[in-house]
DNA sequence: CTAGAATCTTTGATCTGTCAATCATTGATA
DNA sequence: TATCAATGATTGACAGATCAAAGATTCTAG
C-alpha cells in the first residue's frame, strides 16, 4: 500500500461511509508504512543500507547482541531473515561472522570498521528521528501512545468473534 | 518478523539496553503485525479470504465503491494489488468484473451471491473485532491514539536528520 | 557410550507489496 | 479529424517476509 495515495484519498470530498471494521487498523497501518518509509530513506542516505539491515547492525553496534540467536531473541526478526541479513552486510563488509568455539552452531557477530563506521554515523540520526517522532506528540500522547499500542496488540490475541 | 517472538523476547530479563532509536516505530510495527495476524485468523476462519481479499470485497459490499478505480481511491491499495486481488476474488466466484459501457477502461465490479454472503457474515465479525480493539482502550487512549498517530505519520515526512 | 531430542542456522518454496513499463481507451487540442 | 496527453488497468521484475524442512551441532536419558 502506498502512503500518498492514502493521503490522496483522505483529500477528497466523497470519503465513503468509511468501513468502520478498517479505522483503527488502518490508522496503525499506515502509521507502520509512513514510519518505515522514513527509515528507509535517512538510511539510504546515511549509509546506504537498508531497514532490515540497520536492525540487524544496531543490535551488535550497540552491543545488545552479539550473537545471531541474540538478535533473534531481542529483535523478534524471523531467523530466516536474520541469517540473510547477515550474508548481506557480510557480503558488504560491514560486519563478520564466525562460529562460536564453545558451540558451534551459534553465530558470533562483530562489525567490521566500516560497519562501526556506519553504526556511529547513523545511530545520532535514528535517535534524532525518534526524538523528533516524539517531539511530534503532545506529552499527553508520549504518555499514553506506548501503552495504548500494548494494549492493542494484546487484544489483537483474541480470536473469537461471533463463532 | 513473529510477533510470538517478540512477545518471548520481552519476557526475558536480559533486556538490553533497548535500542531507543527503534523504541517508538518498534511499538508501531508490532502492533500493525499483531492486528495484521488476528485479521488474517478471523478472515481465514470466517470465510476463506485473505486480508487483501477482504480489503477489496468490502469496498463493494459496503457499497463505498463499485470500479475498481474507486476502490483505489479509497483503499490506498496498489492498482496492481488491486487487479490481481479482483482476479482472485473473481476465480474463487466471491465478485463479478466487467468493463463499464460509458468508459471501457474502467472495470465494474460487483458480488456474487456467494460474495455477498461472505460479506455479510464477515463483516459483523470483523465490526465485533473492531469494537474488542477500541474496548481494550481508555476513553482516554481512544480519543488520543487516532490523533497521535496521525501526528506520527505526518511526522514521517521529514526525512533530513543530521546534514 | 549412544540414540534421540533439542538447538541454531540455513535453505527452498511461496506469498505479498512495490515499481516501472505497457496496453487499451478516452479526452483535449490544434 | 488527427494527434498527443491523460487515465485506468494489467503485466513482469524484483525485494521482503513467512513458513516448512533440513543440516549441523550439542545436550540428555538410558
Amino acid at each position: 500500500m502506498k502512503v500518498d495515495d492514502m493521503a490522496q484519498a483522505a483529500e477528497l470530498n466523497e470519503t465513503p461511509s468509511r468501513p468502520l471494521q478498517q479505522f483503527l487498523t488502518y490508522r496503525v497501518l499506515k502509521a507502520h508504512l509512513a514510519l518505515n518509509a522514513q527509515a528507509a530513506v535517512v538510511l539510504a542516505k546515511a549509509g546506504g543500507i537498508t531497514l532490515g539491515q540497520w536492525r540487524v547492525l544496531s543490535f551488535i553496534g550497540s552491543g545488545d547482541a552479539r550473537t545471531s540467536r541474540a538478535v533473534a531473541a531481542f529483535s523478534g526478526l524471523d531467523p530466516a531473515v536474520i541469517s540473510r541479513t547477515i550474508r548481506a552486510l557480510e557480503g558488504e563488509g560491514f560486519m563478520t561472522a564466525k562460529r562460536l568455539p564453545e558451540d558451534r552452531r551459534t553465530l558470533e557477530l562483530a562489525l567490521t570498521d566500516k560497519g562501526r563506521e556506519a553504526f556511529d554515523t547513523i545511530l545520532p540520526l535514528m535517535q534524532a528521528r525518534q526524538q523528533h517522532l516524539l517531539d511530534a506528540l503532545s506529552p499527553e500522547e508520549q504518555n499514553l501512545i506506548h501503552g495504548a499500542l500494548e494494549k492493542l496488540e494484546i487484544a489483537s490475541e483474541r480470536r473469537d468473534f461471533g463463532q
